[in-house]
DNA sequence: AAGTGGTCTAGACCACATT
DNA sequence: ATGTGGTCTAGACCACTTC
């Protein structure tokens, strides 16, 4: 059997879902678990690793495997408004952002395309972490046109948040234009990033954004924790 | 180090955007893969495995791994509208729904809340596989008031399509109120029905549907693997 | 028969926490 | 010293494909 710890990580799931595990309570030990489910250590092991990549438990090296904290994820609305530091306060949330990395280059035929952008145009990128409180949210790159943004270098330091940037110093209205989303596992980098397994599922949300509707200025690819945050869409 | 493995998969991933690697191409064996970069079996196997669960290739027993057809995910509109094989005829696609069970049963504590029901309200349960072609693409659970759609059972063999039931016989009007998705790794029935991986990332997306905007009549849970779909959300 | 991928095992060794 | 989780190894065996 290949898949006799996926029973053993289903039953956990269960009941934590079921608050038969409290939030914090330690689970049975490998060892246990190999006992009450009669299982090698390897299935056992596997079975903890699931719980762990999809956010059910932490694990702490000589101590056991926990319930992890958050049961209810942060929920963030993708409408055509799209200010995040200002979404996570209404999860009562101290949100904040560090800007990783920037540099100022050409377009590429990618940006080109999206952003109604020739040869001649420039762009910052710029690579962004956002977290919640400690957590390690998400990474986002994000694409910004330099014909919009004229010497954005000098406004980056201290980096608050791209949307007071934004509008603040440039007098911009973002608005979120399409959003496409999937899931798919981290490379070797955004899992170090966003302190999770390489095994952990993120949710990567692309989104094109114009100033007013019309003129775009950004496009930004966003690679968020799946475990702790959801994205929701409503319509109205 | 416990993220060799990862390297290597990244660097075909590359190899395969920038098309190094041609569609149905024969990756290195594992053998070659531990000469090549002089790694033990078992990173050689993670690597592999990886590049499977996230979609990029597939593996034949006996014969090697190959790159997976698709490069261009379907793209699944999550607007208003809610017909699920009318979008994927959009994307040239033959798609069909299976229905694989159905219940009639009282509403829980959580549905009487979404739906607006009270204790005497019955709802029925319907799991769906939906297919683009061969391939699966996801399961639904979906859960419909038993008071909007009278006798459902009547109408649910042969089963084509959800929509078509609620608009042809019902003369609903299904419009979606709000999604929420996630990235998550699918249970055990799912990864079976999906036919993937337990490793490989699922889009969850649960969906409120209501009639004319108004009337709630459907709440639903949607897994859709990772490695097949995207949806894009617009905004006008 | 030889090469490929798929699965499983038993054990070693490490790092950390507790007593 | 003992128990916990974390990592790695070498090998066996199977199933399938190709020659």
């Amino acid at each position: 059997m290949e898949t006799e710890h996926l029973v053993i990580a289903d039953y956990f799931i269960q009941a934590i879902e079921q608050a038969v595990y409290q939030e914090g309570e330690r689970l049975p030990s490998e060892s246990e678990l190999r006992e009450q489910f009669g299982v090698k250590r390897s299935v056992a092991r596997r079975a903890v690793a699931r719980l762990c990549d999809s956010g059910w438990i932490t694990t702490i090296q000589g101590k056991g495997s926990f319930v992890a904290a958050r049961s209810t994820p942060l929920t963030y609305a993708l409408s055509s408004k799209t200010a995040f530091t200002e979404e996570m306060m209404k999860n009562g949330v101290i949100a904040h952002a560090e800007l990783l990395h920037w540099e100022k280059r050409t377009a590429n035929q990618h940006e080109r395309r999206l952003l109604h952008l020739d040869h001649a145009d420039w762009v910052y990128q710029l690579e962004i972490r956002r977290r919640a409180g400690r957590l390690p949210l998400s990474m986002t790159t994000t694409c910004l046109v330099e014909r919009i943004v004229p010497d954005l270098e000098l406004h980056l330091d201290p980096f608050v948040s791209l949307y007071r940037i934004l509008s603040g110093i440039y007098r911009l209205q973002p608005q979120r234009l399409s959003s496409v989303v999937r899931a798919s596992l981290p490379n070797a980098d955004d899992a170090a990033q966003l302190e999770i397994s390489a095994q952990s599922p993120i949710l990567q949300v692309e989104s094109l954004v114009s100033h007013r509707g019309i003129v775009p200025i950004e496009y930004s690819r966003s690679r968020i924790r799946g475990d702790l945050q959801e994205s929701c869409v409503s319509f109205s």
